[in-house]
RNA sequence: GGUCCUGUGGCCGAGUGGCUAGGCAGAGCUCUGCAAAAGCUCGUACAGCGGUUCGAAUCCGCUCGGGACCUCCA
């Protein structure tokens, strides 16, 4: 169907990509854990995935893309008791824990609809599939795999790995596990520090409680992502996404879990993304040095010099490749932005260039092919593909596009004839830059002004400043101009004699 | 300590052994009533030291620096 390679985490090495089913493709993505807001780093996954999941719709395979959101609260939190991280917030906010975990998956909503990142298919939630991991966690002892002691349950690591190869996704050799694992709360009465939590018995104060064979507890970190993609694409499926973070042990359990459940390797594709680093720091909550996404588009950060928009932050994040870390900066952004600006006011000319109000027509003849530059057009175009075919190489792609800025400038302000390229070649263009630009790399422009009645007295000005300029009365030309800027709307003389408006 | 990744011009970043990635900032020029935008041109960067090679940012070794995971983590 294509001829997508993308680098397996598994395999460490780039590897076509052939669905289970022909035609279909199972995604599961790691989502967030909604016991707090999101951060900058956050951006990075969905971001990440969300063009990986609109390429390969875009190449024609029907994809169930599965995000779950992880609102059952994790534990083990070392030295302090056994205490759900939600559970503690929810008391000191004196909310509900389901109400607390609602506002944060709201708010997470609401930066990914910002992100102009596209849904999941399904966006399954812990707490809804406890049935499921239950039934899974008992499979996994009557397998002999898990053990039960006081209530929890756990995962017997070193019979796995006798007999599977445990590590191999995270590159971790299974003696070195067991003497560098740290000591943890509750490890007494595991048979190996290695082992890990299928469900844990609940202390009296955790909140979140739900019961089980094994006593009242709720579900180890690990299971539900195993039995909610087992669920929704099945014993084996395509792809697996989420933060280079999470190979181990997230990965590196689900794998074993899953593989003992279901008798074959879950994952034909593992997909890792790399860290927003902040300072050359991965931004992380231990770290203490994140910038929530509410902060980020509001600009109200001590590191941040100004807002950004969501978009920006997109593009940011797009202009690097998704397995390099990618650094904060202020610099950095306000060159995105600018970059995204320019970027979407040539795909804007573009689609007026050729038509009867970007071109008079007249002059639509004047001066010959130019075979080269069309050429060079169609390569640019053609190489978007196999970019992108290169796992994902978005950055490159991103290259391309701004190489075609200056030719699409050059026709709008007639330095190059229209008819120097083909119009075949144009139409190309057009129709290359919208399916890149919105449909694969999902962006969209930064400019708030789809205001009708900001339209129509602009439209007004415009007018007014024109006939001003005509009659050489530079005075009020100047002063609506001048004015505009003031109120952050900037105002540019076209080559053409007409005048193109924008927020600043 | 173990495993692994990484060090590119002012900043962010692509880079498959030979063919100036790209963006932003900066400089000059053109266009323009002015401005902005735009166009053109410019910086010859690859941590250091060795080695392999006709040829290395790209491969190997060493040194120095940064980071990730081993604990919740995108």
């Amino acid at each position: 169907m294509s001829d997508l390679k993308i680098y397996n985490s598994y395999s460490r090495q780039k590897e076509v990509f052939t669905p289970i089913t022909p035609g279909h493709v199972g995604m599961y993505v790691c989502g967030p854990t909604v016991s707090g807001e999101s951060h900058l780093g956050h951006s990075r996954p969905y971001i990440t995935f969300d063009v990986v999941y609109r390429y390969l719709t875009y190449l024609g395979y029907k994809v169930r893309y599965v995000r779950n959101i992880t609102d059952a609260g994790h534990f083990e939190e070392e030295g302090r008791e056994a205490e759900d991280k939600i559970s503690k917030k929810a008391l000191l906010e004196r909310l509900e824990p389901m109400e607390l975990v609602q506002k944060y998956t709201n708010l997470f909503h609401w930066a990914m609809d910002r992100f102009n990142t596209i849904p999941p298919s399904i966006e399954p939630t812990a707490t809804g599939h406890i049935v499921e991991q239950i039934e899974m966690i008992r499979k996994l002892i009557s397998e002999g795999y898990a053990y039960e002691v006081n209530g929890s349950v756990y995962f017997d690591v070193k019979k796995y790995a006798a007999n599977y190869d445990y590590g191999k996704l995270s590159g971790r050799i299974m003696d070195d596990l067991l003497e560098t694992t740290r000591e943890l709360e509750g490890q007494s009465e595991k048979r190996d520090l290695a082992d890990f939590a299928l469900w844990k018995n609940a202390a009296p104060e955790h909140i979140m409680r739900w019961p089980s064979p094994w006593g009242v507890g709720f579900p180890g970190w690990h299971i539900e992502c195993s039995a909610m993609a087992t669920k929704y694409l099945g014993p084996q499926f395509d792809i697996h996404g989420g933060g280079m973070d999470l190979l181990f042990p997230h990965h590196e359990s689900e794998i074993a879990q899953s593989t003992i459940c279901n008798h074959q390797n879950p994952v034909r594709y593992w997909i890792h993304n790399n860290m927003i680093t902040i300072n050359g720091r991965k931004m992380g909550k231990s770290y203490n040095n994140q910038i929530m996404l509410t902060q980020m588009f509001s600009g109200d950060h001590p590191l941040l010099e100004k807002a950004y928009h969501p978009m920006v932050i997109r593009f940011f994040v797009l202009q690097t490749h998704y397995r390099s870390t990618l650094d904060f900066g202020n610099e950095a952004l306000q060159a995105s932005e600018k970059g995204l600006k320019r970027l979407w006011e040539a795909y804007e000319k573009l689609g007026v260039i050729g038509t009867p109000a970007g071109q008079a027509g007249s002059d639509l003849g004047a001066g010959a092919p130019d075979i080269e530059l069309d050429k060079k057009v169609r390569r640019l175009i053609r190489e978007l593909s196999e970019f992108m075919n290169d796992d994902f190489s978005t950055a490159k792609v991103m290259a391309n596009l701004f190489e075609l800025v200056p030719v699409i400038n050059g026709i709008k302000d007639k330095v190059i004839p229209v008819s120097a390229i083909s119009a075949e070649t144009l139409d190309l263009m057009k129709i290359s830059f919208r399916v890149w630009l919105e449909d694969i790399l999902g962006l969209k422009g930064i400019s708030d002004a789809d205001n009708q009645l900001l339209q129509g007295v602009m439209d007004l000005l415009v007018e007014i400043r024109k006939e001003a300029k005509g009659k050489k009365d530079f005075a009020t030309s100047d002063k609506i101009r001048n004015q505009l800027t003031q109120l952050g709307i900037l105002l540019k003389d076209e080559k053409d004699g007409g005048m193109s408006w924008g927020l600043a």
